[in-house]
DNA sequence: CTGACTTTGTGCCGCTACTGAACAAAACAC
DNA sequence: GTGTTTTGTTCAGTAGCGGCACAAAGTCAG
């Protein structure tokens, strides 16, 4: 009994809303187990849960096995929703999203033309409420996925590469504002809750909860885009993001002591070894600066002639050693990648599990599977899972308001 | 209400005696405010404690300020123990422990002529069972801290270089064997729990808990000895050990491209790098092949002619660059050094301070104090955390058996 | 010294979220 | 049809905590 505080509610309806959400209870039957609870308290958790709207019992045969088939419990077709959002470099995405890592619509902006804080957030906060007021479904709050570390607790933005954001911006509150000033409709709540937060962690929650990190207890998720190589940790189903929420900036690791010089000051660092311009760097080719830097470059891994395969070895062998240097330090039961190292991955699945098998230490007690991310838009869903925290942790502040 | 079950007993009761035990609940109200509970509540949770003969209220006044002065809460002089034990590579450790971190008789002997794993744990079963039979109190457990990684959760040691045990060898399974043998005495519970842990691991909680660490909510402990560089994380109290207990092994991070090659294969590795043997390669001298290496290392670091602090300088500029990779991955809030990493500390504050501040992304956000540890016998402290662990948990098993 | 004030400890009641047992319901096996 | 198995529900019972009222033990002002 933690504190359950007569304002607080059933303690299990977090958990037991958690496991519908990501599939793991899909039965009430399930749900008793997987929650370690009685039957009788099952029943009166999914019968809260669908008194809140947020699932209905299907009272109709699961099939199977002897003796009564359990009720299959649904997450509820006309339940509320949050608003998804995700700055990147070339845009702005948006979409509702409804409990089980769906997102209804997803929508992609281009940048508006002034990209200052304000406005951005202000035309994010305005394409999320125009989503809001077109649905029927009612709007419950909005989760934000910004492309540079986060701080914590505090939300501030830190290095803004693509915008010249001044680190430091205080884009929790920003962003808070321009909400509460956005015409949200008639379905949302009153005092309408938004979070920020780094897309790469992310994009950790959501490959650990609906994608390829489903059942990991120490997930690390590496991945490499327009901003450069990110990681982030989720252990026991909770992101972890450090002291400050500055955790698992990974892209410095030394990985080649012979290697390219980074801005950073060293050579060799992650970054500048397994990022897209060091794919082309090693099939000594440039690319065509009028496309896209990162879709050329997911090309090149895919490219089957002799040299495109010999640049993808040589930049999987440096991505190995980091992800063996992390694995050391984080010893994760999985890690999965996304982004360009997803395509190196594919390319060459034995050879990078090779060099991180051998400098993995102490053997076979160290070695980690790598899979690939499975989640499409995964800093959408990530988003999602953001604003559905508070609704997941205590499923009643539904009905507040 | 997580799961209160009725043989669980009160929730409160661990976290209560947790407060005590660390000095962070020296009253009857300062225990009210840490819980965030009610009067009524500390008062029925310290009346249990006190019935349990863990901690005794005093009534006397504790004087300051207004109002009715708070009952101190101290912990029972004549409450039960547990036997510490740690295996080094000069010998065995072990003592009784009562709560509070304090150790009650340290004793050291020498190591057996037969270091194979179950001579060499039934020492270590006998030695402690001796003090337990010569005690007046009752004892409760055993933990033991040993010099390699151990793995969980099922209990094995890897790579135990010093006495050539096998990798995988159960030591856990041994150890608890050894102690089911011996000859506790009749104060000694019937099932007598024992447990063990890595010893760099059971430093940072004893850190935590009674020394350096304490109130650092993301604490990492790196620590440099005769067995090489290693580190240990300490998350919101708990001891992060990764999925398998192999976290934070981060002696081959590398930290000097051009550096000196180190058996794992790379160069410059944290390890080889900043430990007894690169300071004196820094100095250009040779230890005394007959006296033990660390101490000859200390007493380098301590020495204050311009070769010695020309070699410290050039390790702290390592183990800077080592930490701040660290720091990059991890975001503690706290960085405690010890074993040769904290003469460096007090050899050099500032610059390993600025090496590590000048690496650190983010800047202001990202730095971190790196401190002294203060805990004596830290392993064999955190061996003692380890045996109380299941109590400060539960309390209520001390009254089981 | 006296009384007001402040803070702390305690007894009592009630609430809430669970458990456990008994029973009913819905499938399959024969 | 009758057993068997598994599931959902109803109904007490209970442990742990909050809230309140009151008593206790000190300080402070005069």
């Amino acid at each position: 009994m933690r504190r359950p505080a007569p304002d607080r509610g059933r303690t299990l309806l977090g958990p037991a809303l958690q496991l519908i959400h990501t599939g793991q209870a899909p039965t009430r039957s399930a749900l008793t187990g997987a929650l370690d609870v009685t039957r009788a308290t099952a029943g009166a958790v999914t019968g809260e849960l669908e008194a809140l709207g947020l699932i209905t019992v299907d009272s109709r045969p699961a099939g199977g096995g002897r003796g009564r088939p359990s009720h299959r419990l649904a997450l509820a077709e006309d339940g509320p929703v949050v608003i998804a959002a995700q700055i990147h470099a070339d845009g702005v995405s948006v979409s509702l999203a409804a409990l089980g890592g769906q997102l209804l619509e997803p929508l992609h902006l281009p940048l508006p033309a002034a990209t200052d804080p304000v406005r951005l957030l202000r035309a994010v906060a305005e394409a999320g409420a125009g989503l809001a007021r077109g649905s029927r479904r009612r709007c419950l709050g909005i989760g934000l996925a910004l492309p540079n570390p986060v701080t914590e607790p505090d939300g501030t933005a830190l290095a803004a590469l693509h915008f010249g954001w001044p680190s430091g911006t205080p884009v929790a509150d920003l962003f808070a504002e321009e909400i509460r000033k956005a015409d949200l409709g008639p379905k949302a709540r009153t005092a309408f809750p938004s979070a920020i937060a780094n897309d790469a962690n992310l994009a950790a929650l959501a490959e650990h909860r609906h994608g390829a990190g489903r059942g990991s207890r120490h997930l690390l998720l590496v991945t490499s885009g327009h901003r450069g190589v990110g990681g982030a940790l989720v252990i026991d189903g909770r992101l972890h993001t450090g002291s400050a929420g500055l955790a698992l900036e990974v892209g410095h690791l030394t990985v080649d002591p012979q290697g390219r010089p980074c801005p950073c000051g060293n050579r060799g660092c992650l970054n500048s070894e397994t990022d897209p311009d060091a794919l082309f760097a090693a099939a000594a080719l440039t690319p065509d600066p009028a496309l896209p830097l990162f879709g050329q470059a997911r090309e090149l891994a895919r490219a089957t002639d002799p040299a495109a395969r010999a640049a993808v070895d040589h930049v999987v062998d440096r991505l190995g050693l980091g992800l063996a240097g992390l694995a050391n330090i984080l010893n994760p039961d999985r890690i999965v990648l996304s982004g360009l190292h997803l395509d190196l991955l594919a390319a060459a699945p034995e050879r990078l599990a090779a060099v991180v098998a051998e400098r993995c230490l102490w053997g076979r007690s160290g070695r980690v599977p790598i899979v690939p991310a499975q989640v499409r838009h995964a800093g959408l869903v990530g988003a999602a899972e953001l604003a559905w925290e508070p609704y997941l942790v205590d499923p009643q502040a539904v009905a507040e308001v």
